[in-house]
DNA sequence: ATGAAAGCGCTAACAA
DNA sequence: TTGTTAGCGCTTTCAT
């Protein structure tokens, strides 16, 4: 067998010397041209970035970054890209930091701290411009995160963040979410509302948690905590939750599920007991995956502004990136949520 | 306001010669140390471990890269990365450069071939070691990639890939999943079967066709050119792709859609009418989505294994990149599918 | 408008 | 075992 043609082609790459000399000029003069620096004759400039062009010429961005003492990357941290919510916030993200001439180092956690710790060694190795993060579910010590920061690399946090570290931070108002679900559901005529909970360590589970209390308890709905199911986030967690409920003597006639996912595990199982949605039992999601408008019912929910989360974090990352006198001080952006009503809460049965 | 005071740490970081100024050494010493060589004393080896990492050491990756001429990035080129699909897909890639030492660039074409030629120049600029691509839907001019061979990137396609470039390729067998599908809805004893057919530009999209046609063929079914209905590849092509089945005066009694984004359009649009599925009308969609357990009635399909693709894309990709004497051959890997049998195709009327 | 020289941080060949 | 020297490709003074 013989080798084939593109393999036996030399790695060696063009550079500004190849140029040079081939142009018999100095190659700082190439170098000048090809960043249209002012200092260049008009046609020099012209002839040396046909020649680039011709000779398939790249910069090379390791000797530029070595010699500037920055790069043109940022690192992303999250904990599952598989995941609809993640996915979409990267791909925003992809497609702002692009917009402004940044390509994007993609990490994810897959929720271990250890991983997320190689994560950040990675990011800082690569020296990349900034890193926009969202905190693994057990991440509990931030200084692995305070570590970017001590690097002089800016940091960014987006949906799940460090509590102790003063930067920037872009938050989805998860308590506002909750509140607006569970009025929509007490308007509705619902009286005893389930919470499937998340897992305790997240904060944003936490905050939903939050909103269902004081909304119970502002509506002087009785507060049982044998209708508070706590889990995860998985479509599983659902399933075991609506067991638990369905074994209780007086059943709710509503469930408010931590996300999505969940609140269809719920919903599947409900419906396999026989119970009509939302004629029998109302059920509401979290978060509003495509999914959710395509269940049956279809799921009523809470929207949170994925793009917006993603254009929120690499806007308030670029001010730190590009070289200036001062530095920004940090903000904390919260963003709304938006009620999503659709079929499976609707009237109840009485 | 005072600034914070990450913000004023200097960005200076720490270089194997400021270790070496402290221990009285020569940096290429530390810079051996580091690296494990062979030639450094146990003992001196330690004191600069242990200095480096008091010190909050990071190698420059730039440098290092700058002088080995080559990088430790695997740039990843995608149509769109809040696909399911295509998330799955760079999740596991992401997960198995990892494990190998890799880390991930990420590029999305938003399915344009301008923007696709801008990822191809950006990972050629950032020199990644290697790159994996699915390539957009309306790329035909395959010269962009090539000049990633040309730079002596090694290359391997996904899913999506360019026919003419003699590169490693890992691709699904969309034909046979289709026939596998045909194959039980006529077993399942449907006879008038339509399929809704994806963009024709989509090698996968008009393999699924073939496999429609070969199987009717072959099973004696009569072809009707009004059953099959050209769309693209979302809900929207589902829905109207419906309607204009419904418009037929001689209905089919299945439908065959070439993802499960179109099916789900398409039973939307089917269940308003009235009809039931499947003792009306059968559907079937392809790729199964993890929304496709979850539809009323959950969604017959064929899956696509989307972990597999993401590991052999990097399995293939791994040999050209450590150096070595001969260049592996390119290798054509075909992955197959399985047919995931749901409600939504079962028995038909009579 | 162009050239010369220096250096970013690292590694590899060679010398001691 | 450690130090010396050179250079990866680029940009930035400073000189011409």
């Amino acid at each position: 067998m013989s080798m084939n043609p593109s393999a036996m082609k030399s790695r060696t790459n063009v550079t500004i010397k190849d140029i040079a000399r081939k142009l018999q000029l100095h190659h700082t003069t190439v170098s000048r041209a090809l960043r249209d620096h002012p200092d260049v004759k008009e046609e020099t400039r012209r002839l040396i970035l046909a020649t680039a062009q011709e000779m398939n010429y790249h910069p090379n961005t390791f000797a530029a970054n070595l010699r500037n003492q920055k790069s043109n990357v940022i690192g992303v941290i999250v904990p599952e890209l598989s995941h609809d919510f993640f996915s979409s916030i990267v791909s925003e993200v992809t497609n702002e930091a692009d917009r402004h001439g940044y390509s994007v180092m993609i990490c994810q956690s897959n929720e271990s701290v250890d991983q997320e710790n190689k994560n950040i060694s990675a990011l800082i190795r690569n020296r990349v411009a900034g890193v926009l993060a969202s905190t693994s579910q057990f991440t509990i010590n931030e200084t692995p995160f305070r570590s970017i920061m001590d690097a002089g690399i800016p940091l960014v946090f987006f949906d799940r963040v460090c509590r102790g570290l003063a930067t920037s931070k872009v938050v989805v108002d998860f308590y506002q979410g909750a509140c607006q679900m569970m009025e929509h559901l007490i308007e509705l005529g619902f009286r005893r509302i389930a919470h499937i909970a998340g897992p305790a360590d997240v904060a944003g589970a936490r905050e939903r948690l939050q909103g269902y209390l004081d909304v119970c308890r502002r509506f002087g709905l009785p507060l049982d905590e044998r209708l508070i199911v706590p889990g995860g986030f998985l479509a599983e967690n659902g399933v075991l939750a609506a067991e638990r409920l369905l074994a209780l003597a007086h059943r709710p006639d509503a469930v408010f599920a931590v996300n999505d996912e969940v609140a269809i595990g719920a919903m599947i199982r409900l419906k396999e007991e026989g119970l009509q949605v939302p004629q029998d039992i109302a059920v509401a999601g979290f978060d509003n995956d495509k999914i959710s408008a395509f269940t049956t019912p279809p799921l009523t929910t809470v929207d949170v502004p994925r793009v917006e989360i993603g254009k929120k974090s690499v806007e308030l990352l670029l001010p730190y990136l590009e070289p200036a006198k001062t530095t920004p001080e940090p903000v904390i952006v919260r963003l709304a949520t938006k009620l999503v009503v659709r079929a499976s809460t609707g009237h109840p049965s009485a």
